[in-house]
DNA sequence: CAGTAAATTGCAATCGATTGTACTTCGTCA
DNA sequence: TGACGAAGTACAATCGATTGCAATTTACTG
């Protein structure tokens, strides 16, 4: 067999014996000290490059005292029937995953629904990692606050809360929310039906921004249209088609994302209607799937992996203004 | 601000200094190792929990000269719009995490689409691991190989291949493909479409399960029968659709995965056909959806987390053989 | 009871980096 | 010319564990 030999890769000990320095010097070199002269830098520089030199991060990392591991949370809410498999999810992952690779972190991903996140601190989550991301805030408002009164920089995805302690990044889900219902309402629609659970924070805001549109139409809210339609799209389609025939009377629908859209035009005309003629429908996030929906679906933009490097950006900051 | 305190983990060194030892003895009385006293063994484990230890396995690692991390990459089928939000990749990264968590191992996700995977070799996803998972083949059987002859154990999740040098972990696509196809022959079917892409080895390998079955009930396979449906939803309909409008006759058809099934269903339903009526369809993989859809959704029942598990443990005994 | 083997435990090197401190050159100025 | 400060390097401790080898204690054997 033909073993392709282990290129050991070199270390910074050999670099610096190449060199005739030290470890110190190339350590310093390679971080731009303003203490290793500049030719000597250059030199090493060239070297390292030459014998394709990379720092082990593993052992930087332990020498730092850091894990160089950045967690993500999603908080899947298990009623709505929230899956990591949403493409909402699976953009936002992207983009965090994107931007901590820049960085040179890895990323450790919780995938077990979590009931209540306090426990997370026990777990590899919060003791493996540098600070942990969560993604949404599910009902679990007050937990966040009290772990970030602990010691590990979180940042949370979510809407601005009463008493928020914790580093925040959202959408605008008021406007988002006024922005859908009011194109609906300019199509002449006025039997607009919201599709989401209000519990949670952000669509809670999306439904204020819905109910501000209207009112500003004259239009009076009504709490029959208010469907708590579940995320993944066979409960989606489930849930829609039961209130599709109870003969609740609706014209549009303002829907929580993308995905809980398109289950609502499949639902529709599997039924019987025609989408937009009979039932117009507006989703939200603006994912990829969206654009190739045929007709293309109406949609609130949220750009989900800028957000995610948002996310990333910020723990980030936090973590050096810590040093 | 009430700062809930640092509880910097306990080290070895002070979890000794407590029992009277020295490290070295710890560290043999918590892997159990035959050269330290059994009343010593006990007093330190009673401690260690007493005191809540946990070994700091980014520190071992470090000792032990490994990373303590699997890569895990999904050989996403571009042209078959496969992704990696296709439940059976999302069940298969579970049970590959779970089994990896027991082992204290952590998990890196190559989330980019992999063109060439010799490219991997310069990258974190080969260099920062002990291993790494590819799931499916795609078109690069020769690469594997070459890869395997590498320094950096792998396994793979697919089909037998001529001259595979590689470990591989896979269903039996053959009796697979047969099973479907058998069932549908039996409720009387003759016209029965294939559906996906036979470029791909696991499908090419149920493509021939499927020749097999007609044959045995003398039936002619057509190739017009063969469709290359794509994996991700909304294009399966697509193509799908593209399919019923061309007036092609067929009473069932054998899908790839249950995403392409449920697609299948949703399409031909919104054509006007009944299914099973019309057309029967049979899927593959049994993924935990198929389960919810009404009617429930025939499939060929591959346990996608235990394989998962099966492929960990399959390259930890390869990663323990090396030792 | 001396002597040796076996059972335990301590000692210290090691993994690959970072960084504070000490040391060696210089150049410069009085 | 001798002293002093700056610049540039070398030295060595350190992060938290593992493990071969030395040292000590205990147990047996003749």
């Amino acid at each position: 067999m033909s073993q392709i030999k282990t290129k050991a890769p070199i270390t910074m000990q050999e670099l610096a014996d190449i060199a005739g320095v030290t470890r110190g010097t190339v350590s310093r070199a390679l971080s731009d000290s303003p203490r290793v002269n500049e030719k000597t830098k250059a030199r090493i520089l060239a070297l390292a490059k030459k014998h394709k030199y990379r720092v082990n991060q593993k052992a930087r990392n332990f020498r730092l005292r850091r894990s160089g591991v950045v967690s993500v949370v999603f908080m899947l809410d298990i009623k709505s029937e929230q899956h990591m498999s949403d493409p909402f999810f699976l953009e936002m992952l992207g983009g965090i995953a994107d931007c901590l690779a820049e960085h040179d972190l890895d990323l450790f991903l919780a995938h077990a629904p979590i009931a209540n996140i306090l426990e997370l601190q026990e777990s590899r989550i919060f003791l493996n990692s540098d600070g942990v991301i969560f993604v949404g805030q599910g009902e679990q408002h007050s937990q966040l606050n009290a772990i970030s009164r602990a010691e590990k920089p979180i940042v949370v995805w979510g809407a601005p809360m009463p008493r928020q302690s914790y580093c925040r990044v959202g959408g605008d889900n008021i406007t988002g929310g006024y922005l859908a219902t009011n194109h609906l309402l300019e199509l002449g629609r006025r039997r607009i039906a919201f599709f989401g659970n209000v519990n949670l924070p952000e669509i809670a805001l999306r439904y204020s921004g819905y109910k501000k549109a209207l009112k500003e139409h004259g239009v009076k809210p009504d709490r029959h249209l208010q469907i708590e339609v579940p995320f993944e799209m066979q409960h989606a389609r489930d849930s829609i088609e039961e209130l599709l025939a109870s003969h609740t009377s609706f014209d549009a629908a303002v829907c929580s994302s993308d995905v809980m859209a398109l289950s609502a035009i499949a639902t529709i005309n599997e039924f019987g209607l025609r989408v937009p003629d009979d039932i117009a429908i507006v989703g939200y996030d603006d994912i990829g799937l969206a654009r190739y929906s045929s007709p293309t679906l109406t949609t609130v933009r949220q750009n989900i992996r800028w957000a995610g490097r948002v996310l990333v950006e910020s723990l980030l900051s936090i973590l050096n203004g810590q040093n």
